[in-house]
DNA sequence: AATGGCCATTGCAGAGAATGCAACGGACTG
DNA sequence: CAGTCCGTTGCATTCTCTGCAATGGCCATT
């Protein structure tokens, strides 16, 4: 690991706060200012930071620019795309495609439903990740040992009175989440939404990205969503075979 | 400006190009093998790229967090969006809202059509600058040397025979748009699409965004598309005053 | 099963780059 | 007009990064 470039990046996160000026990001780093200058320069140079015309300094266009192309290079995404907005054509509601990498599950992709209740939500947003549908399928797929080691380390925010309160609790949801081979999330993030989520895997069987689809108690209710657990789970399906055969190893 | 930071810097838009093993990365990089690992692994250490299975390093998941983190800092965009939305709501085209950084103009927000044909476009995607209505906006505003400097450095694809040729048209395009308060795409970027756009200004009447509604042809003629400039001019000031008034200095 | 080659990885010594200091300069303020 | 604050620059020192060469693991080939 580089010294240099550590601090380098450590101020992303920082200026993703909000923006800074020089002296704040430099005792923010232990660093003297004529080092924190020269390490924003950098960024500047590569477009990460940008320069605001009151001289503070906050994140960068090409962030968001990288983060597209990088998104775009994302194959499950590619592939499932058509699938989710087919689906989204049938049954009208928000789709969401997610993975799990490092600790960590995010949204990759999302169509809007076609209700005028919207949920909120943003590709690249990391999700709730002890009571959303498509973290219980991401995780459920790691080895026994993985899961234990994530579930201990995790948080377990009480969105609602229907959040899963504890470690155990949430590896005994994975246990049944891997048995039954889908999800569901029912009020535990937000008390009047409710989601049913399925795998995507890839030719080795590995669940490589997770579905689920989200609609507020006011449109439907939790049981008549379950009905659309059939549709749910062919559309991961197709998408499951369509990357399978894809992927050239 | 740090020789470390750089190299490692220049690592992402590398990746952004595809996955690449530690020996392409080096290459690229021109620098030794184990150079580039260090490199690599702090970028890892930051998430900002991920080793998939098979070895090899993309882009990773806290780009989009930061980039996301980013964009919702902008308070342009915050103020902008709910009126974005109720233009959708009247006119149900796709909106667009973009801001001019560093000799690029990049979408910031965008609120699909609710029409069935839906244009692709996507949020931190670079802008058809020589052509987009809310481009032409952004560039208006700049000095007269500004808009020379940049016209000039400029390449002037043709998108379609629509499309704006070279500096010396885009240049007349700008004093134009600068003159009316108000900018039109008329298939130069896709043949099929029209857009017209207006700017949002700060207290100090500095553009600092612009706004497009886009439509094909299929559903709106140029000319009817036209008919809805006053709607989008008010929804613009109506931005513009919030933003000034929001803004503390 | 054994071998060869490829690629990632590590320890080390030298060299080059990053660091912090101190001084400068410009802008804003009282 | 003086004073202060903040960003900026040149420079000597030091520490960190670099490239080399050697190791070890993995896969394919025979």
């Amino acid at each position: 690991m580089s010294q240099t470039v550590d601090r380098a990046l450590s101020i992303l996160p920082l200026l993703a706060e909000g923006p800074a000026d020089l002296g704040q990001v430099a005792e923010r780093l232990d660093v003297h200012k004529s080092t924190a200058l020269r390490l924003l320069r950098t960024l500047h140079e590569h477009g990460l930071v940008y320069r605001q015309s009151d001289q503070r300094y906050r994140l960068g266009a090409r962030l968001f620019a990288l983060a597209q192309e990088a998104v775009e290079n994302l194959d499950v995404r590619e592939i499932a795309h058509p699938h989710l907005i087919e689906l989204n054509e049938q049954i009208g509601h928000t789709i969401h495609l997610a993975v799990y990498e490092e600790n960590e599950v995010l949204y990759i992709d999302k169509v809007e439903s076609r209700y005028p209740v919207r949920m909120y939500s943003r590709i690249g947003k990391p999700v709730a990740i002890t009571v959303a549908a498509v973290a219980k399928l991401l995780l459920a797929d790691l080895s026994e040992p993985e899961r234990r080691a994530v579930a201990e380390k995790l948080d377990y925010p009480m969105y609602t009175s229907r959040s899963i309160p504890n470690a155990a609790a949430f590896l005994r949801e994975l246990a049944a989440v891997r048995e039954q081979g889908w999800a569901t999330d029912l009020g535990g993030h937000e008390e009047s939404i409710n989601c049913i989520g399925a795998p995507i895997r890839g030719a080795d069987g590995r669940v490589v990205a997770a579905m689920s689809v989200s609609a507020p108690n006011v449109v439907v209710t939790a049981e008549e969503l379950l009905t659309l657990l059939p549709q749910v789970r062919r559309t991961a399906d197709a998408i499951s075979r369509e990357y399978s055969g894809h992927t050239p190893a």
